[in-house]
DNA sequence: GAGACGTGGTC
DNA sequence: TGACCAAGTCT
């Protein structure tokens, strides 16, 4: 893999994303990293906008309750992500003076950071040289290194020493690298229909040098959606974005017509912190009005 | 390590 | 239509 071809590829090329702006803040990036886990750029960037301007550093969002911060999430999906970067910013706030860490291990111990979001940070808001490994850059990597039409299993041990040994010595080129790479998996070397006439490192391909040969891994699980519990826990929560006051317990029946799935699911939503229930039975987003505890 | 966890677009 | 896919994390 020539790096040097992709970085001026990425120079080139890039898609010109806020979060990639010199003028973003680390936090900025951040809430960009939680966005997009698992969710395409086009839903992210209306919302991200929203954020950054109502949210601008991680004692604003703290001060938000968290009723607002999951409305404020929209339609995003796994709003559980929204709750805990609420949390993180609490923690950003009150332990970190308000700055983001640059530090992957500081990072990694913040709720809803994990391998891919605390190097993504370290990486793309402080430049820094640090594997960045994504589902775009594991295809990246099985194809015009190994030769492989798709990534098998994710490792991540060895899916970030993989991605080392690409990486340039220093920071600020490993950084472009690893942006690079990730760009390249999500508009050039896609997971269907690749468009590799496009490819800025076609010529050094192992992929295309073995002859493009198929996956030929394990197949990679399916995740069913209709009629499972993250189907009805979605449509609950609905309910409750959708209101500014407390809703009945006959109004949440309503989004889902199997009774013992529903409660199910409404537990499993109090059990995450997503819906509370006031001292008077009615169901709200949390941190919206006095608990039985709060209202001592 | 497998499975849970939202939502919507594409082919 | 339904399977597959989208910058993962947590248990």
């Amino acid at each position: 893999m020539d790096v040097d071809v992709l970085s001026e590829w990425f120079d080139k090329s890039a898609r010109d994303l806020p979060w990639r702006r010199d003028d973003c803040t680390a936090w900025g990036v951040l809430v960009s990293e939680i966005m997009l886990q698992q969710t395409p750029v086009a839903r992210v960037e209306p919302i991200w906008h929203e954020w950054m301007a109502r949210w601008p550093k991680p004692s604003s969002l703290a001060a938000a309750s968290q009723g607002d911060v999951v409305r404020a999430w929209g339609k995003l999906g796994y709003p559980r992500r929204a709750l805990r970067l609420h949390a993180a910013a609490a923690a950003i706030a009150s332990t970190h003076d308000d700055v983001v860490p640059s530090d992957v291990d500081t990072l990694l111990a913040l709720p809803g950071i994990g391998a891919y979001t605390a190097r993504a940070v370290a990486a793309f808001a402080y430049g820094k040289r640090c594997p960045v490994v994504d589902t775009n850059v594991r295809r990246v990597v099985a194809r015009s290194v190994h030769g492989a039409g798709d990534a098998g299993p994710p490792s991540t041990t060895r899916d970030m020493a993989d991605v080392e040994v690409l990486l340039p010595p220093d920071d600020a080129s490993a950084a472009k690298v690893s942006a690079a790479l990730m760009e390249l998996g999500a508009v050039i070397c896609t997971a269907r229909g690749p468009r590799c006439a496009d490819c800025p490192v076609f010529a050094t391909c192992a992929w295309q040098l073995a002859g493009r040969p198929a996956y030929n891994g394990p197949a990679k699980p399916v995740q069913r959606f209709a009629g499972t519990d993250r189907q009805v826990r979605g449509r609950l929560l609905d309910v409750l974005r959708d209101t500014t006051g407390p809703v009945t317990r006959p109004q949440l029946d309503l989004a889902w017509h199997d009774a013992p799935q529903r409660d199910r699911c409404l537990d499993s939503l109090l059990v995450d912190g997503l819906i509370e229930q006031t001292p008077d039975g009615l169901f709200t987003l949390p941190g919206e009005h006095p608990t039985a505890e709060q209202a001592r």
